[in-house]
DNA sequence: CTGAAAGCGCTTACAG
DNA sequence: CTGAAAGCGCTTACAG
């Protein structure tokens, strides 16, 4: 038998005797030299996997194997911020964490194949669009997966760490109605990204809840980046009525918005309040300073990792889906509406 | 003498007939262990590392190693293009990219016992202020070390990519001459990082050219940031004679300045010109869009990676210090000042 | 602290 | 194709 663990590793020695070969024999299979009959080289074959041997030198080495982190669309710097906490984490635990290839595009096979050659512990995606046949192929390899603020969610088993999205877009809609707003326009993220849709169902309860009417006219969806989001809130502002405020699914449409006002010589916050969605590091850099409803994108990481690390040591978690507290950050975006008639 | 390349690698035998000691003692130097005196521990030391003898097993082993990345203040959006250039070519080139602890305060004994352990081919450092003791280190170890943006140079041999900051500094200090300015102001960064005094330099010597005069009072510091910037921009605004354009060392400083002029009631770029310098991906997202001296962040990256695994292999680079070229990009921050006597 | 000697794990050259 | 034998690079236990 194979030794079990804990125990000393295994030499060529042993392999040589328990295939009853000489041990140059062991030698030249385990290093693919020529020489061997083929039956010979696959019987040692085998007892060297079985062994677990490595060449000299590997032993002691790679303790702490690395974690994949992937990040798709590197052009945000919301992924810096949760970089940092994956990071920050990692280091904390002794887990390397090794960037990977984007997962768009990538098939669930070869992205396997290459965790397992290189023996990760498990991957972290960011805001990735999983495919079904990519989750399958982790499931089945029984490859830890981690996904941080899931466009979609291929399967309920999915192990997904995000924010409290709902309670987000109601805490931005809810600080525009207390400054007195009643016509608030909404601009999404993607239609289809589940979180998305849950600051808009926020935005909606908020209005809701202030017996607010909901106007489909005032909603537009901008792909949470800068230009859609710029030619949403043109199209807004040119509305019969226009909003006086808007709320935005990403701090990056925000400033789409307030560029789009600026450009029709509107004024923010005097003309048009901006609330916006993640509170990147460059909201505090807008002139204004945004107002806008911070994720913790930091914390994000460092839970998505130790989830990581605990699926890798074969914890099962309390539950698949974790939401961290996102909280409003009032800058200087928002301000109260114009009396009617002065503008 | 040290074996030159090529030739096979040194063994403790060799070392040992060139320390005049035995192998058993060498053996113990090599490995730390206890049981030699302090002057036989140096000498042998040293010619370890002369011999560049590393343990058996490291040899030709692990076909891909990893790189370690490592980010210092991983806050600016800078970090990302960087690490999108850096992982791209990483990714072509078959290197897995670590990120790893931030330089600071790490002990450069310590920080090369860890590299060595987890065979790391070599670690690329993003605007890091070196100490003599970690670059020392490195060389000693023979641990290729490439650099982007050094904010110091602690060695003349120090591998560093860069840009062509001097240029860049000219450039679009020029382009707000071209427009009519004749009062400048600048806001560099680290009065002590290369970079930005280079900076500083293209745009006295863009003063220069024009045959303007340079005002000691226009030119403040701002430590790459926004706060400091933004307190330096409201000191220059306050100005008896106020300039009618800031060139500002990062895009950073720029949002700085342009939320102090907002502050005072100044409208960007009616009553004042920004330019900023690195065109981050929030230079565009910026209310007006920032004109800005573009860094190729994402090419230094790539350059790094490349030149570091050169190293790696053996190759000496063609020059230790690589400057990539800047790019002036006009947006919205500029416009030729207002006619005098009508602001 | 130092090193002669034994030993370990592996490789290599070569006889069968 | 196979393995006895020599050898390599290093480590370890121990005598001085």
């Amino acid at each position: 038998m194979a030794p079990g663990n804990g125990q000393a590793r295994a030499t060529l020695a042993a392999v040589a005797e328990a295939a009853g070969v000489s041990l140059p024999t062991v030698s030249k299979v385990a290093n693919g030299r020529e020489g061997v009959s083929p039956e010979t080289r696959e019987r040692v074959q085998r007892l060297l996997t079985e062994y677990a041997w490595t060449p000299p030198g590997t032993r002691g080495a790679a303790p702490d194997q690395a974690v994949e982190l992937v990040l798709d669309g590197l052009t945000s710097p919301y992924m810096l911020e949760v970089i940092r906490g994956v990071t920050e984490a990692g280091l904390q635990e002794g887990a390397d964490i090794v960037l990977g290839k984007p997962a768009e595009g990538r098939s669930g096979a070869t992205w396997v194949r290459d965790v397992t050659e290189k023996k990760r512990r498990g991957v972290i995606v960011v805001t990735s669009r999983l495919t079904m046949g990519q989750w399958r192929a982790f499931a089945r390899a029984r490859i830890p997966l981690v996904v941080i603020d899931p466009v979609n969610l291929p399967s309920p088993e999915l192990v997904s760490v995000g924010a409290t999205n709902w309670a987000g877009g109601l805490a931005g809609t809810e600080h525009l109605i207390g400054l007195g707003h009643r016509r608030i326009a909404a601009v999404g993220g993607r239609e289809d990204a589940v979180c998305s849709r849950a600051r808009v169902h926020g935005y909606r309860a908020a209005l809701d809840a202030a017996g607010l009417p909901f106007d489909p006219a005032l909603v537009g969806y901008g792909d949470f980046v800068y230009e859609p989001a710029y030619r949403v809130g043109l199209e807004l502002l040119a509305l019969g009525s226009p909003p006086t405020a808007i709320f935005a699914g990403s701090d990056l449409q925000a400033f789409g918005v307030i560029e789009a006002a600026r450009r029709l010589g509107l004024q923010v916050p005097r003309d048009l309040s901006v609330v916006g969605f993640d509170d990147l590091p460059a909201a505090r850099w807008a002139a204004p300073p945004l107002t806008t409803v911070r994720q913790p994108l930091a914390d994000m990481g460092r839970v998505a990792l130790r989830t990581l690390l605990r699926l890798a040591a074969g914890e099962e978690p309390d539950n698949r889906r974790v939401e961290l507290a996102t909280e409003l950050v009032v800058r200087e975006s928002t301000a109260p509406p114009m009396p009617v008639g002065t503008g």
